[in-house]
DNA sequence: CCATATAGTCAAGCAGCTTGACCATTGTGA
DNA sequence: TCACAATGGTCAAGCTGCTTGACTATATGG
């Protein structure tokens, strides 16, 4: 593969993950959830299977356990998280999605369905699922560092 | 294509565009070009071929024109570029990379290549040319948001 | 039980970006 | 041609999100 090859598929990889998160964000605010930032979204991710302590969340964001607690301070005043003791660890505190933050959840996902769909009209439905395959097996699983 | 998917995808691309820029970052340090931050890396692109004004760095970087300003101080600064009167606006000024520019603009193709090398020993040849091929078609040219 | 490690917070500082104001030069329409 | 709006650039001030450092409370292991 050429060198310049590599130059074009690092740009177009860049500016796709760029153009998604804009598109993300986007229609997380067409739905009505504002003030939020894509950061919030990864926590979010994070959040919603069983809820995360700071200290996780911090892992998986790549930053500092005070960066996270902020981040979980900004989401528990807007009403998106709130924190609960946690069941096996007096230390640590359980931070959970609110109802609101569910939602908030699902509008990301119907917004990234959105983008998602308009590649697939643009590609086709074949070439799209191998671009899900070869990018699923180049990604690694460090931290999420935001974009936006 | 399922929702579920659509995620995938999502979380796919984001991490292995984070993956890149952490990877070519890295790279570009070990070869001896410390102190630059990836949204350096986006400005030398734009700035390569024939200079730039500092007004139109700002659009590619989709950051405002003094904010811009100041990251042409910094490289200036640092001796990877050097702002020229422009040849045909007075108010104007061209910024161009110097020779340590140039290398370091170098380094980071190498380092772009290297990963781009390592994901064709992925997955294979054909398929990294089909993955650039779905991603040239689905990326924009909006402007280029840093991620790191 | 004591020593060390871990979860979390408070506080201060910094880096990168923004908005607002300003000057110099350019382009334009009466 | 010449006022006047538009554009390129900088200076200054302020904000926000992050960092490092210090501290308390709880957990864990010899």
């Amino acid at each position: 593969m050429q060198n310049s090859d590599a130059m074009a598929l690092s740009a177009a990889l860049l500016a796709a993950a760029g153009d998604l998160t804009r598109r993300i964000h986007d229609g997380v605010v067409a739905r009505g959830f504002e003030g939020l930032r894509p950061a919030h979204g990864f926590a979010f991710a994070r959040l919603a299977p069983d809820g995360a302590t700071v200290t996780e969340l911090a892992a998986h964001l790549g930053v500092t356990k005070q960066a996270a607690s902020q981040l979980v301070d900004e989401i528990v005043r807007k009403g998106y998280a709130e924190r609960r003791p946690h069941p096996a660890d007096a230390r640590a505190r359980l931070v959970v999605l609110t109802g609101r933050g569910w939602a908030c959840t699902r509008a990301a996902e119907e917004a990234a369905a959105e983008v998602v769909g308009s590649w697939a009209a643009e590609l086709g439905e074949g070439e799209l699922r191998s671009l899900l395959h070869g990018l699923t097996r180049i990604a690694s699983n460090g931290p999420v560092r935001p974009g936006w």
